[in-house]
DNA sequence: TATGAATGAGGGTTCATTCAT
DNA sequence: GATGAATGAACCCTCATTCAT
């Protein structure tokens, strides 16, 4: 239960990579020397906590797929609506709070389902504890949805996930263009998008 | 207007990669020689006809646009709804007739915004060219949607776009996860998804 | 039976690393561009026709082994008598017909044991089949110089072998240092202390 | 004259290093880690200690030399015959009295005779020295074996020497393979076949 | 025209050395 | 004094690209 606890260097690495990621760059892309510098390490200091450039990237999406998990686990005790919970989602991810955006991708198709498997080489364990955390996470938030009449009862868990992934990863894609097709405030549009693409998906 | 004629070659080296793309692998991690022997030819021969490992890429892309755009037009000659169309797309993808419907993400977030800019390096004009007939198409779409009672008249072309997109996003996104979260049969599965997540989010 | 046989480069590899191992260079100090270099062949090339760097020494090592092997053989065929045949391998390998006399420590105490076990991993066969060939023909002439009243019948092919490794041992060792403890031509010298000592050593 | 004093951690570092190389591994594949590991001493120590890793090896021959030439020394003492002094050595050398046997090589042709000559970089002085000891002590040795009867008169130092050193060498390097061709104690059958060559080949 | 052998720039990784604690 | 975390030069190896055939 207890998610492991990590060293300044790891959590600089962790920040690095997200940080090159969030510039829509593959991770085939993405040199050592790159998470080193945006890391603000050396090089070699990576292979002092990391065993190989695989690694840094698998144990950075177990970071960060804790950060969520707490961050989810968190929300979970207010007492909010399954929408402000939502508008929270997309305010957090704007402030980088455990993910920059941009780096949404690296979580979904970004990555192919192979390397979305192997992701846990070295943390099949605590990846997989924490993808079921976040699965019965999500199973309670529209449990709750449809008892409050947010979400239509008729919609199985499945397209209810769907929605939202679907949504988000368009809402990563439009807000790597930044602009989009929309010209003012790009960001509230595209997070009224997101809102309103879900709402309207889900609501009974 | 008139599409750019391909050699058999090329059009090996197309469906080569669009082959190899569809095994959710990306870009950078695929070798010259992978898309020589996926084509079924030698790898000095690509550089008879690409000027780059890049160059593949932007024309293949190219290439399916075009395709694509080409296959619209022709659907939109027939008489039929906007829901009709979209099955007629979805049954087009999984039989591949134009595009391995797994190399879809390589169309949208899998390539950086950076990447999507780029890839007209040498072939700009005529990727403008198709983008603007494929938007033509989509507004004639949405606008037919819209006078058939298929369409919230209140809805944006863009949110219209987001939509369709973050849909098929999602929906290639599962399909590369093959068996995703539901058992029976899985393509069924997915494409009723995508077919209800555009339908709720658009329909008045 | 038959031989493998080399391509070119190969052959070009073997006697770069030979004539780098004939400088006294331990492998662990040669780099995969020495090797390059003194074969006169790109650093690419080289993964082309080996695996590995250690792969580049083992197929050395065959290739040697076969080469004296079947040099042996030959020798076999003339008659002469033992200490003919000595003298026809130190003129051989002075003349580095099959291996720069230099290159000898190469094959003794240079490589660990371990290292010396290893050095099949891709050739383990050959090499087992070649080393069985030579202690076959090692037997051979040991048993022709007992009979020729040239080796102590009471001496066992174990000290034989011992003295004959020993011998050459030294003699690479001191012609390493080229000088040595005498002066004039060092070379003839150190062929007459190999003689001698092999001769004061095995004989009746 | 006077031998310099070590402080226990450059013995326990010498030490550490006699070990390794007692493997059969190259210098070169052994790490400062190895050494400090070996010598239950930080890595950071030995540089305390040592300008390079370079120097650990030269000063560790250097120490072993004098440790060899004083071991000597107290032998010549001694009332003994040539080859009871050589008994003693090979009892001394099992014992590791001042050197574990199977590092012998280190300091034969394992060294590329560069090596041995840049050995004294630092202690060039002191290294020459020794081996100046050293070599009148053998002189001394082959002129009293040669009055004992032991040494054939008609022998030159030179050729005495090469035989020790060739015997020697070999002895390591079948001590190496442990078992060797012959499959009792091998130990003593190695000891039986270093005394009997050297006997036979330096015996009137 | 079509090919694949040859190449070397560039990447991931190791490890000798430094230096703050 | 003793340490090991941090470092980057230098290694082995890959793979996009060229070019002789």
């Amino acid at each position: 239960m207890q998610n492991k606890t990590y060293s300044p260097k790891e959590i600089a690495a962790f920040r690095g990579l997200l940080q090159l990621a969030a510039g829509g760059r593959h991770f085939s892309n993405i040199k050592v020397q790159d998470i080193a510098t945006a890391a603000g390490i050396g090089k070699g200091t990576l292979y002092e906590y990391f065993s190989s450039k695989e690694d840094i990237l698998s144990c950075t999406m177990l970071y960060t797929l804790q950060q969520f998990a707490d961050w989810i686990e968190q929300q979970m005790t207010r007492e909010q609506s399954v929408y402000d919970m939502l508008d929270s989602l997309l305010d957090a991810l704007e402030q980088e709070i455990f993910l920059p955006v941009s780096a949404l991708p690296m979580f979904g198709s970004f990555l192919s389902h192979e390397q979305q498997v192997e992701l846990g080489m070295r943390n099949r364990e605590k990846a997989q504890e924490t993808f079921e955390r976040l699965h019965e996470y999500e199973r309670q938030i529209f449990a709750r949805g449809r008892q409050n009449g947010e979400i239509d009862p008729s919609l199985s868990d499945c397209f209810c996930e769907y929605t939202i992934l679907s949504a988000f990863g368009g809402f990563a894609s439009q807000f790597g263009k930044k602009a989009g097709c929309c010209s003012d405030n790009p960001s509230n549009v595209c997070k009224n998008m997101v809102r309103q693409l879900i709402f309207r998906a889900l609501c009974p």
